[in-house]
DNA sequence: GCCTCCTGTCATCGT
DNA sequence: ATACGATGACAGGAG
């Protein structure tokens, strides 16, 4: 059995023409200002998989500040997320569930949407419902929900009730439908899309665990931001058991399996008396709306779950102010603080999430996620990192400002330069800096990005948003699809063996985890604000973490191959990686040649574990894609209209090698569905066959027995006359008075009715002659 | 090792 | 001419 996490990470862009000309003006003001802060909301929402519909079980605002309860995660105040943890293990034991998580953060003019999708599937639901359900359908779901809100700007309608996916929809089809036919320029290059496909084998906790913390190490490679949290995340996935014990979602693993203490952190205990100054401001800056808001929804959702008939001590738990809720978040946090509380829960999860400086919610990747045991185990070298969660966001400070405050960055305005400029950030994201100070200027203690550069201050928030058109407007690939189980990045990172690589991501063994260093610049908002990393630094890595599957590579990066920098060094990092292979290798070739555990000296270990991913998630195809940066999905490239499809080609530059790539993928995909209902035709004519068949046959026997009947009806009436035959002769006397031989006679009728007796030699010739000569009436008695 | 079934893929043809 | 669907044939994996 495989139980399997899904980790979905959506954004809308914003609309260009609605921001409004102030800056620093909520866009979206779904959550609740005051005096500039905005607290983020996480919406929790149940689905039960499978059901006809989902329910929001309950809602929660984040009222703390990160920064102040520390990395480790130590503030715990979502109400709300215990009476969904209830429902979660219930319906779990009852054959699965589907939680669903969306955190809504507003930035200044960006929404950003955090949507979580934690499926925990029965045993017997099979693994491509599973990702239909977590793929596509999630996306089309949040875009319903973007166009059913009205876009941007309207405040309130952001989270329509009812408006919750229904996992028994066809996920694809019909809600992509759905969304064409609502108006939504449904491009799914314009929303950051990230979503971690996790597989959890079960009966093995650790395992579990471990693998978790290997995708939380894998992803933070990826998106450059969690270093920290990853490099023990690396050391989980080789099986360190607090890594190991971070990431179980099961409910009945989740209480016995111990969690590391967040007490072991140094400075978490520290953080209290200054948290709890935070949590009073914090929740003295709560918005009355927000608040208002979250009450109708719970009581929304009061009045749909019917459930929480059963769960009122929970629902009270969800609807305590935030204050208890926090409170009860110190008592736990000192629980764990005292090493008691050794359960790990999924609220634990929403709170690690939570404590996540805004900012890297941007690039938010499962390394940001901070998994409890890699968050504990992190501490040291992110403590001088401590993100004030609520300053962050009432800075306002945005994913352009986060990414124009990336050393080595400078905003220009030169409209000449504007198509380089775009791309600029992105290709230094991963600017390596040893100094954390440097990694991330305007930084300090207490605020993420407290001291914002004053040029970005001056600039309108039309300004800012163009070049979030350009850059922000695009996918990041903000986590890896190779985060499965048994993912090791560093035996990843050897796929591709690059000697003069300093990407910086942790996949690479020459850049060790463990690289206090390397942790540090991690940290760099840039990173985080994009998930990306430049082009010739992480293409390597984007091999394994390409748009197949529900991530889309930036493609100004990957595709454009006509800018100088970026494209070259695309070019080249995969002229490096793939050398002369082509993907259009028949099946006799040996098509091993275009993966990457073919490279020479690549161990056996590591093809295995390729193929065992690739049975498991990729197909062929989307390796290939991913190997060549195909900034589109498969599932995409091969269900979109032809038009859209030559639109799509035409309306990015794609390489012929891609552009090849990209139609034998359609063709294949096209042919591969035609072959299943081909298959599938074939199959229902010859059942169709089989019926007609076992139809003719019951017909034949039911005409036999008819026949047979009539058979026996026949002598029946053939007795009849023979006893009638002689029984009237028994009683004919010729003229002599004597009884008529029936031998020698026999009786004919004529058509007069009247009836002669006639010898039986005349009655022979008689019939051939046609002449009844010798004929005689017969006399009765 | 063989067989069967399933699935993906290619080639080909017709629309 | 091109795209696309249908289908036979083949190969490979899994049981």
């Amino acid at each position: 059995m495989r139980r399997w996490l899904l980790l979905r990470f959506s954004r809308l862009p914003a609309v260009p023409g609605t921001v409004p000309a102030a800056e620093g003006t909520p866009l979206c003001p779904v959550l609740g200002t005051r005096d500039g802060r905005r607290a983020p909301r996480f919406i929790v929402s149940l689905l039960r998989v499978p059901g006809r519909c989902g329910r929001r079980v309950g809602s929660a605002r984040v009222t703390q500040a990160a920064g102040a309860r520390g990395p480790a995660g130590a503030g715990r105040g979502v109400p709300g997320l215990a009476a969904a943890m209830k429902h979660l293990k219930r319906w779990w034991s009852a054959g699965g569930g589907l939680l669903h998580l969306t955190l809504l953060l507003s930035l200044a003019g960006l929404r950003v949407d955090l949507d979580l999708y934690l499926l925990l599937p029965p045993p017997t639901l099979l693994r491509d419902e599973l990702l239909l359900l977590g793929g596509p359908a999630s996306s089309a779901y949040a875009l319903n929900r973007f166009s059913a809100s009205g876009g941007w700007g309207r405040a309130g309608q952001l989270h329509p009730k009812g408006r919750e996916l229904d996992p028994a929809a066809p996920p694809e089809g019909q809600l992509l439908r759905e969304v064409r036919a609502l108006g939504v320029p449904f491009i799914p290059r314009t929303r950051v899309d990230a979503w971690l496909v996790h597989s959890v084998a079960a009966g093995s906790a650790d395992e579990a665990h471990g693998l978790l913390g290997a995708a939380a190490a894998s992803s933070a490679g990826g998106a450059g931001t969690s270093v920290d949290g990853g490099s023990q995340a690396v050391q989980g996935g080789g099986g360190d058991p607090r890594a190991a014990q971070s990431g179980s979602l099961d409910a009945e693993e989740e209480e016995k399996a111990p969690v590391e203490p967040t007490a072991q952190v140094p400075d978490a205990g520290g953080c209290a008396s200054e948290e709890n100054e935070v949590l009073r401001e914090k929740h003295e800056a709560v918005d009355h709306s927000s608040q208002r808001e979250e009450n109708e929804e719970r009581v929304s959702a009061q009045k749909e779950n019917s459930l929480q008939q059963n769960n009122e001590d929970e629902n009270k738990v969800a609807e305590k102010p935030d204050w208890e809720a926090e409170k009860n978040t110190e008592s736990r946090n000192e629980r764990h603080l005292n090493g008691t509380d050794t359960s790990f829960s999924l609220e634990d999860l929403f709170q690690l999430l939570s404590s996540q400086p805004e900012n890297s919610l941007e690039g938010v990747s499962l390394g940001d996620i901070p998994l409890p045991g890699s968050i504990s185990d992190g501490m040291n070298s992110s403590a001088h990192h401590h993100v004030n969660f609520s300053q962050a966001i009432s800075q306002d400070v945005n994913l352009h400002e986060a990414i124009l405050l990336c050393p080595n960055n400078t905003f220009r305005r030169n409209p000449v330069t504007r198509t380089s400029q775009s791309q600029e950030p992105f290709l230094q994201l991963n600017s390596h800096t040893t100094n954390p100070e440097q990694t991330l200027p305007g930084t300090n203690s207490t605020g993420f990005l407290s001291p914002v550069d004053n040029r970005m201050r001056n600039l309108t928030s039309q300004d800012l948003l163009y070049d979030l058109d350009v850059n922000i407007f695009d996918e990041i690939n903000l986590m890896s699809l190779g985060t499965e189980d048994d993912f090791d990045p560093i035996n990843v990172s050897q796929l591709f063996d690059e000697p003069d690589s300093d990407s910086g991501l942790s996949l690479d063994s020459s850049h060790n985890s463990t690289s206090v260093t390397k942790s540090n610049s991690s940290h760099c908002v840039c990173e985080g604000a994009t998930g990306y990393c430049t082009d010739h630094e992480s293409s390597s890595h984007h091999d394994l973490e390409g748009a197949v599957g529900g991530n889309y590579p930036e493609p100004n990066k990957f595709c454009h191959m006509d800018h100088s920098d970026s494209g070259f060094h695309g070019d080249l990092t995969f002229q490096h990686v793939f050398h002369n292979h082509t993907y259009h290798l028949q099946p006799s070739a040996p098509e091993s040649t275009s993966e990457p555990f073919s490279l020479p000296g690549r161990s056996q270990k590591i093809r295995s574990r390729y193929l065992e991913d690739t049975d498991r998630n990729l197909s062929r195809d989307e390796w290939r894609a991913k190997a060549l940066h195909i900034p589109f999905s498969v599932d995409e490239i091969v269900g979109m209209p032809v038009d859209s499809f030559n639109s799509m080609l035409s309306r990015y530059y794609l390489t012929d090698l891609q552009v090849s790539l990209i139609r034998d993928i359609r063709r294949r995909g096209k042919n591969k569905v035609a072959a299943q209902n081909c298959r599938k035709r074939k199959l229902d004519i010859i059942l169709n066959l089989e019926n007609d068949v076992c139809n003719l046959q019951a017909k034949k026997e039911t005409l036999k027995r008819e026949r047979a009947q009539c058979n026996k009806a026949i002598n029946i009436m053939k007795q009849k006359l023979h006893d009638l035959y002689h029984d009237v002769f028994s009683r004919l006397r010729d003229e002599e008075g004597r009884p008529v031989n029936p031998n020698h006679y026999a009786l004919q009728c004529t058509h007069d009715g009247s009836v002669l007796l006639v010898p039986k030699e005349l009655g022979a010739s008689s019939h051939k002659k046609g002449n009844p000569k010798g004929k005689e009436k017969v006399r009765r008695n």
